[in-house]
This record gives C-alpha cells, structure tokens and sequence, in this order.
DNA sequence: GTCGTGTTTTGATATGGATCAACGGCATCG
DNA sequence: CGATGCCGTTGATCCATATCAAAACACGAC
C-alpha cells in the first residue's frame, strides 16, 4: 500500500473517531439528541442541525449587527467572542471551545452583539433559532436543556465579574488556567497538557489586564514550578499551587 | 370628611395608580399577560403570577445554594444581587428595580448561585418556574419573550465586563449613572433625578472600586457640574457631559 | 534558506486607584 | 435629647499594574 494511501485512510479514521468524540462530550448533545424520542420527533431534531459550516483560522462566524437567525454548536476547533467600541477598540468576552454554544446573546433583540472569531480551523453545527424553539415546544426535554444552557451562560459571566471585580492580576490568570483545565477535560482532553489557542494579548483583554502583565504571570507561576510554559503550550505542574493563588484573595 | 379618612383615602388611590403602573411598565408583562390569547390560556397565565412577596429593606429574597424553583419579577423596590466568596468576602453583581427579573442564574444546576436583597421595602410577582416551561411550551409569545429576556440578561453582563474589564474608575461611574438613569426613564421615572438605593461601597463592589473612589468621583462629578449629589439624591446636569467621560477611554 | 511581521519576554519608570487615617453628618434607639 | 453606629468625605501615602522600550524569538511568505 502506497505510504500517502495509508496516511489518507488513517486521516479517514481520526476523523470518523474525532467525529464520533465530538457529538459524545458535546454540551448541546441533548439539543441535538435528546433522550426518549419518538421516531417522528427524531427526525424532526435530526433535521433541526443538519447544516455544518467549516471555518479557517481568522474567519468571523458572525459580527456584532448582523441579524441574528442561528445557533452554533462549536465541533471543533477554537473561538473567541468579541465586542468592539465605537472607537476602535475591542474586548474579548469569552472563549468557546468545542462542546460549548455560541450565539445566545443574539436573541434578545434578533442581531449578533459581539463577533466570533475562530482562533484555528474550526467547524461548527448551525441550529436555525426558529425551528429550535419550535421543536422546544413540542419536546420538553430539549426545552429544559436549552434553558439551562443560557441560564449557565449567565453564571459563567457573573463568574467572569467576579474576577474582574475582585482579583489581583495573577489570581486572574490562575483562575483562567484552572478553568481552561477543566473544561478540557471535561471534554475528553487532558486537563494538564494543552495548547492555548489564543495570544497573551486576547488572554490580558479577556481578563482586563495587559499583554505584559499576562506574560510575567506565566513566567513567575513557571518560576515557582506551578506550570512549564512554552510559547503557547502548557503544562499545569501543580493545580493545587494554582488553586492556592486563586484563593488566596483573602482580604 | 376626617382628615385621617382622607389621607387613607388618597393612600389608597396612589397604591392602586401604582399597582397598575406597575404592571404597565414591567419587562415581565409579556410573560404575565401575553398577548393574543384564548381565555382558557389566559386563565392559566393568571395562575401563573398568582403569588406576591413583601420584603422589607434588608430581607433575603433567596440565597446561593438555595433551591431554585422560582422567578421573581419585581413589582416595587430594589435588589442587589450578591456573591460570597469562600472567605466570606463578597460582592454585588448586579441590581434590580421594579419591572425586572431576578432569579435567572438558578435555572442552570437548580440552586441560586447568588443571595436577593431587597435595599428598600419591596414587593416581588412569584413565577413559579416548573409551571412557566410548561406555559412556555403552549404560548408562544410567552416562550419567546422569555429567551429574550435571558439572553438580555447574558448581554447585561457582557456590558458590565466590558466595564470592569476596560474602564477607568470615572468611565465606570459615569457609566453607572447613564445606565440607572435610563433604566428608571424606560420604567416611567425621571432620568435627571433620583436616589441610589445603595450605598457607595455596594456601588464600588459592583464596578470593581473601593469606596473612597466611588465617593471621590462624585464629588469630581459635583465640581465639573455633572451631577449635583447630596447623600443618596442625584441630580444629572450635563448627560452629555457623563457621556463623555464614558466614551473618553479612547486609546 | 532570508526577510518581514507579529508575538513574547524582560527591564525601567510612571501612575491610578488602594490603603490608611481622621473627621463630620445623619439616622436610629434608648 | 444624647449616645452610638453606619455612611460619606477628604487627605496622605503606597503599591500593583500600566506604560514605555528594547531585544529575542517564532512563523509564514517568498
């Protein structure tokens, strides 16, 4: 067998594995597949987020005033939301990885408020709004997750002032560590071993802090023997040293 | 006619000329009286907000790691929302007037994930919420009206994480006021005057400031002839001049 | 490979807001 | 009505982080 052969067929196999994974770790799953259907409710869900939309690194999934019409279910890949001010400037407000949605804030008043940006070639699965609260209607379970997915968004976000309010700058970055550790792994990925997707820049506009301020973190906490930090891969030596610094606000 | 019978009497008209203001001017209302429907749907609206709850100034509404199985909407008074640390530090996340919701971040894990506190004498519309997905499910209107305000609630906070994330301490409080001011203008109350139910360190807790920086930014306000500020009453002079300030943060 | 550009690290200095401290006002309660 | 306790103001000082600057490094385009 031809060496690019092989190499195409087990491409084949990581991707079917990875497609497989994908839809098993994934937060929206019970959107997509909800428990104790009929087959007639099936096929209305199956058909509910049959559209995937394949984005390169850099590519906008949407922008703030476009109208809002959709869902995104993030499959694969990276993405970070963004507002920008009238006068130039931006902040990110989140990082969404895959398993997680995007795009809740738009219903309010039917446009985008923020853009999401993939931050790596990423692919996501569309959820036509309309059709989704349609289908919530006729299946209550799908209902009841949806709420409760927007109902975490908002004590992510809370969680998020919080740290703004009330943290110093490597408490932050020790939190954002933490919590970047825990949603991959509850994601099947390791919890100690990863790459961040995003530069200190975004990680500083995210956490309200500066780019410089970020990198002395990293640098200090890899000092300390919390992390080993190279470029952008991470390696967490001690969760508990950085639990430690994150609870350490104590007034 | 007595004096006293009178002073009852007019008592009584104001509260029923609130009552219904109340009611006129509410975020809830769609969910409490949708419109366009049957009677019998109607009926079952009515029984939805059935139960009110008094408070008086200091009560608990609900508490972090309380059950959830309610929404508030508030019918007169005012709310902050509250978080506690570990080590007993805490701090507001947000406040409530009449006409808004509270008790959106329990519907996630079922358990309130911050305390209600009245800071005034204050009356809330119970919305039972097992009931209100049932509803939801059977009126339209009702469901769609509900992901609103959820997802304006996510945008909110998306707004006071800008705040916290890339403002200056004037720019926040500038944008406080701008934002109580039309909050009480889209309820019916004036947007030049009014008073803060809330001290300055509630305030500082809630932008990420201590209080002495609260109380030096007013009185900086007072000075530039921004704002007159006696205590708790406030008095815009210049909206345009606190819009400057708050769209001062050009880099 | 080399160049060019964007990213990261690190150092030196500046500064906005925190902290510490003192006092004055206002409301509540005996 | 006077005492007590919160609340707010203002001043002096300190410190965490921003800002400015420069160099090393990584990466993609050619």
């Amino acid at each position: 067998m031809a060496r690019a052969e092989l190499l195409r067929q087990q491409s084949t196999h990581l991707a079917l594995a990875e497609l497989k994974a994908a839809c098993a770790n994934c937060n929206v799953r019970e959107i997509c597949q909800p428990a104790g259907l009929t087959q007639e409710e099936l096929d209305q869900v199956d058909d509910l987020v049959n559209v995937r939309r394949k984005l390169k690194r850099g590519d906008t999934l949407y922008r703030a005033g476009e109208p809002f019409d959709a869902l995104y279910a993030v499959r694969s890949g990276f993405f970070k939301a963004r507002v920008t001010y009238e006068d130039g400037r931006d902040q990110v407000t989140g990082f969404s990885m895959a398993g997680e949605i995007l795009g809740m804030d738009g219903i309010g008043n039917g446009t985008h408020n923020c853009d999401a940006v993939a931050l790596e070639d990423s692919e996501v699965c569309c959820i036509p709004y309309s059709r989704m609260e349609e289908l919530a209607r006729e299946i209550g379970s799908l209902q009841r997750h949806f709420h409760k997915l927007m109902s975490r968004e908002i004590v992510r976000e809370s969680g998020v002032m919080m740290l703004l309010g009330g943290m110093r700058a490597e408490e932050r970055i020790a939190a954002f560590l933490l919590n970047l550790s825990q949603r991959l792994s509850a994601r099947g990925y390791s919890p100690t071993e990863f790459h961040l997707r995003m530069t200190r820049e975004e990680i500083g506009s995210y956490l309200g802090l500066k780019l410089e301020t970020v990198s002395r973190a990293f640098s200090r906490f890899h000092k300390d023997g919390l992390i080993e930090i190279e470029q952008k891969f991470v390696r967490i030596k001690s969760i508990e040293g950085l639990k430690q610094i994150y609870a350490h606000h104590v007034s």
